[in-house]
DNA sequence: GCCAAAATGAAATATTTATTCTATATAAAG
DNA sequence: CTTTATATAGAATAAATATTTCATTTTGGC
């Protein structure tokens, strides 16, 4: 047999291994291109060989030849790597940031127990949550929704089962900060009572996820014909109570074991409450 | 000219408004590919139709028709906004998480709103938070907890005030795990007598933080007169409760102008729990 | 329970996109 | 200066991918 074939770089740090070490042997084009993948790896994952080439200033072949020049088949095996790259760097997978933990768990220790598993992968959980929070929350909203807040004549907070806790929260900083809150909690059952509370000079915190409970369903559009503003912190667009509310947030709830993660919907509330401050 | 027409959503918040307005009047498909798009918007900007159709149990065509319902013209206006979205989401080669949330929040408010600055410092908060915790608990000690949560006749979980949502947490994870678990609510001003309940097999966790309520800090003594296992949640080991504990942890509580990050705690909470079941 | 309308699946087609091929230009060696 | 090898551009082709069409199933109204 001739020669055992090189393999080819798998992940993005192998490939920037890759250039470096071939870069001087590149020509002066595949040079150009090397230069334009490091330094915008988004649009080379994303874009089109075509769009590439003509963004380089090179000619769709240009590409392919590079591709060549790296052990690759083609171009295609080149973008999949940034693709890649591109989603790793997304909260949740963020390299730098579980690879530190995990490295960190592992050497401290070996006997690599099942509980610390969960711990570690709970603290990931929550940190790619709370990074996608930051992303995802339209500041008009946020704005919005405390200008609403503090516009009201009282605030009810509406968090039921899973959501509790939340509900809790907000009821907490908000009365520390000496703002008319209700914490709806029914106790004894009365949580229809509760709501009818509501005025039109009022505003509704309702914190929902799924399954949805009827009661708080039912809760918001009670408070809805009442006249008040309804403000809702739920998990997706297509939640039920998206239609009922007047601003609307959406939390990432990913789940471990079929548990959620709590952090972006605390660090919500809280940003919220210091907002009232 | 016969009729307006609808101007295409242009942006993922754009396109969340729109599901939420339209996903009722969906056929099944379109709201099973509705719910696939917005719990994995990195795979949809990324894969291909074929893929994608395969992953979600449809056929490429639906993919088409789902875009068409959107008023788009064909599926990849829809990818286009996806892939948009993921890379409004990444400021060019991230560094740690907290300098790629600042570069963001910089780059797409130019208003540098007070509301979102405090977003962004409680997400960082939070996140050192959690990479603290993964550090500074013990493996051993987690461990140990949940041995003897495990062998307990019944946990009762005292939480007051700030405490209380994280206490409400572990409730109500202990109750889905059918875990025989009181949670200690002060409900009537009866916190002695539901303290009084715990007998030498029960144990308590005990979250605080100062200021430690002085009704906490006497419930924990009586607990621990009554041969209760102690489990505390706390701010540091010069808390007035560490001593009175058989096991505690430290959370870090990071403080922003007054108000204290809580996701340390709710995370330890929810690991605990978890490890239960 | 029947019919019309809507939704879906599956294959056919159109379009886009990647890759190869060929001619031309450029650089290096004799 | 010529020759040969190498690099590049641009067009041609192949492959992948999105979209349309049509047949079949399901749903909802009478």
């Amino acid at each position: 047999m001739a020669k055992k074939k090189n393999l080819k770089a798998q992940t993005y740090n192998e490939l920037c291994d890759l250039l470096s070490d071939r870069f001087d042997r590149l020509s002066n084009q595949l040079k150009k291109i090397s230069q334009f993948v490091l330094e915008n790896p988004n649009d080379t994952a994303l874009k089109t060989t075509a769009n590439l080439a003509q963004q380089i200033g090179v000619q769709p072949s240009s590409l392919i030849r590079f591709a060549q020049a790296l052990d690759y088949d083609g171009f295609s095996e080149v973008q999949a790597i940034f693709k890649e790259r591109l989603v790793k760097q997304l909260p949740g997978a963020s390299e730098n940031y579980s690879e530190r933990i995990q490295g960190l768990r592992k050497e401290q220790s070996g006997e690599n127990k099942q509980s610390l598993n969960f711990l570690d992968k709970f603290i990931d959980i929550n940190c790619s949550a709370l990074e996608h929070l930051g992303k995802d929350i339209s500041p008009n909203d946020l704005e919005k929704a405390i200008e609403l807040i503090k516009a009201a004549e009282s605030v009810y907070i509406l968090g039921q089962r899973r959501s509790f806790p939340a509900a809790a929260y907000m009821y907490y900083g908000m009365s520390q900060l000496s703002i008319r809150s209700y914490l709806i909690d029914s106790v004894g059952g009365l949580l229809k009572e509760q709501i009818s509370q509501l005025g039109k000079n009022d505003v509704l915190i309702a914190i929902t996820f799924p399954k949805y409970s009827e009661n708080s369903l039912s809760a918001i559009r009670i408070a809805r014909e009442r006249g008040a503003t309804i403000i809702s912190i739920t998990d997706s667009p297509i939640s039920p109570v998206v239609l009922e509310s007047d601003i609307c947030f959406y939390t990432d709830v990913a789940t471990i074991s079929g548990f959620r993660s709590f952090s972006a919907t605390m660090c919500l509330a809280q940003t919220l409450v210091i907002n009232l401050g």
